[in-house]
DNA sequence: AATTCTTCCAACCGCCAAGTT
DNA sequence: AAACTTGGCGGTTGGAAGAAT
């Protein structure tokens, strides 16, 4: 089954946005507030395709948007941010208010990578690649073939969600509230990651995968890593969104799942109800998110 | 001044997950 | 449960603008 398009591409205007096109796209959402892609283009009068117009809008016309100059401070939040998250410039863009991710992203690509890998390197890249590509394929490949000094601890998610909290039995702890779980994440930062990561995935581990390399302002892996906390997940959405980033929830917290896990041989499992402890736990890591952007 | 090269970034594309029918 | 829609994300591209030759 393959995705449908969404909108005919015959006979709409592509490419750069016109002035008038930007007010009517404007002009329309002030009218009629956000969302509707799809039918968006017809109702407003553009010739363009929905996509198209929520790019432009969110990207660029949006009221709260602040456009380059981005800080000494930014810039720092922006490399430890991607030092932690990875590409994940919607996350790392969360962080930084009026900033988008694709121009976190360009700024990226542009700056911070150049920077951080050395800029002879990166010049050399340029005039390889451009005259003959092939003809030193080592050489061209350079900035994603070498191995950083310290390799970078990259923490990747997917937007799903949380379920469950295990802990296994043979540390013989139960985590039954929220003192418990305050406990456990005060514990965890104490200890020193084992050598080989533990986290009980479930059935589909490719919801959740952590990339795991110790350096020393990675408390959230740190606390991962640690040999009390599994987590079992469809995901850590907790992360990403209900605990974090963009949390606008305050309230429910969409657990699902219920028989997730109810074979695991060596986790007590925690349902739904015990589950919600976990957004104080996110909260912590959150906390402590805020704390490296703030060094 | 003309041409070529390089950089930057807005926009596009394909894919994915969640929601809806 | 399957088919389909929608919104969102990250990678990539194309062209404008500036720099170098």
């Amino acid at each position: 089954m393959g995705r449908t398009p969404c909108c005919s591409k015959e006979g709409l205007n592509r490419g750069a946005w016109s002035a008038s096109e930007d007010r009517i796209l404007t002009q329309y959402i002030n009218a009629h507030g956000e969302g509707k892609w799809r039918d968006l283009p017809q109702k407003a009068g553009l010739n363009r395709c929905g996509k198209s117009c929520r790019l432009r809008w969110l990207n660029y016309l949006r009221p709260d948007i602040k456009r380059g100059n981005i800080s000494k401070e930014e810039e720092e939040l922006i490399i430890r941010l991607h030092k932690l998250l990875g590409n994940r410039w919607s996350l790392i863009a969360g962080r930084l208010p009026g900033r988008t991710d694709n121009e976190v992203k360009n700024y990226w690509n542009t700056n911070l990578s150049k920077k951080l890998q050395g800029k002879t390197a990166q010049n050399q890249l340029n005039k390889t690649k451009d005259k003959n590509p092939q003809a030193n394929p080592s050489l061209y490949q350079l900035p994603q073939a070498k191995a950083p000094k310290s390799t970078p601890q990259v923490i990747r998610t997917k937007a799903v969600r949380c379920t469950k909290v295990i802990l296994p039995q043979q540390q013989g702890i139960q985590m039954t509230n929220t003192h418990d779980l305050d406990n456990l994440a005060s514990d965890a930062k104490n200890l020193q990651p084992p050598s080989v990561p533990r986290l009980v995935m479930d059935d589909d581990t490719s919801n959740f995968m952590i990339d795991f390399a110790i350096n020393d302002d990675c408390f959230i892996s740190d606390l991962l890593n640690s040999d009390f906390l599994q987590v079992g997940c469809d995901g850590i959405q907790s992360a990403d969104h209900e605990c974090g980033y963009n949390s606008s929830s305050g309230s429910d917290y969409p657990f699902s799942a219920h028989e997730m896990l109810e074979n695991s041989p060596n986790g007590a499992i925690f349902g739904p109800p015990e589950a919600l402890e976990l957004k104080k736990l996110c909260s912590f890591l959150d906390s402590e998110e805020e704390w490296i952007g703030s060094q």
